[in-house]
DNA sequence: CCTTGAAGCTCTAGTGACTAGAGGTTGTAG
DNA sequence: CTACAACCTCTAGTCACTAGAGCTTCAAGG
């Protein structure tokens, strides 16, 4: 059995994100002590494990609630867990896609000032002042 | 004399967006009706095309803030404008890595399965169980 | 001049995924 | 038995908005 600590120093996540994964629902202790601490089971470490591995990969709280569902029920298909893959590709090529426009803009932003100027005709004042500067559609 | 939804209209942002700058100080309305509701003039409706391409291009609120501080005095050198702008590019770029780092695993991750087996033995699942089975080292 | 309805106002609370802090209790090593 | 690190709960803060309630004002048509 494992203390809240234990677990903390072994899967790299932070003790009050442990208990906010208790809180949301993700992650439940295998019981209490009589002085009502935490004690964890090598079921809670590896699934904390899954957890953080799967945050790490960007998946949402919602979306590993999800897999987490399935994996608890080997008999179901898991169609479901392909798509919240797909889903969570997707989203980060549309980032991606989105970054790279912000790039080329701060690259050429960057570039037309030395900051050795005056701020009355600096070259990145006047290109955030106007959006026909850019040569890419652009937000976040 | 502009009023706060023909504010909206023009620049593409919401009311309740321009109302919450205010609150956080990137924007005052020039003055008010006798019934109390804002007016900009010609100024609001720039500065506020300004603060919209800065959001646009993931700049935050407090660089917005120190770009408009040196935008309202010419005469100060511009490069606290320019250290603000590399310093975006840098975060944009960082994050890119990261999200790069994302897509490799991401791709892996869902061509290893169909979603036509179980999730007993999902390539989806078992990848998210082990960061092992990863080739890059990842997070958000 | 009067009515109507769109547009405005303020204030509070919610979003996601934590993080920080206060103030108190428990576990454990020496 | 004592010290103190680690634990507990609860509240509030982060960022940049967004939603909603409940009320007031503006402007156009009759
Ligand atoms: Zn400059
Ligand atoms: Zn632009
Ligand atoms: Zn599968
Ligand atoms: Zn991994």
């Amino acid at each position: 059995m494992f203390s809240i600590g234990q677990l903390s120093k072994q899967t790299g996540v932070k003790v009050p994100t442990i208990r906010y994964y208790e809180q949301v629902g993700l992650l439940v202790s295998a019981g209490r002590t009589e002085g009502n601490q935490r004690r964890y089971d090598k079921e809670g470490l590896e699934r904390l494990g899954f957890i953080r591995h799967a945050r790490d990969l960007g998946f949402s709280i919602e979306a590993i609630s999800a897999l987490i569902d399935l994996q608890q029920h080997p008999d179901r298909s898991c169609q479901e867990a392909t798509e919240i893959a797909q889903d969570q590709l997707a989203d980060v090529r549309e980032k991606l896609r989105r970054l790279t426009a912000l790039e080329t803009e701060l690259v050429r932003i960057s570039e037309g000032c030395d900051g050795d100027g005056s701020s009355n005709d600096c070259y990145v004042l006047t290109s955030l002042a106007d959006h026909r500067h850019c040569r890419t559609e652009h937000y976040c």
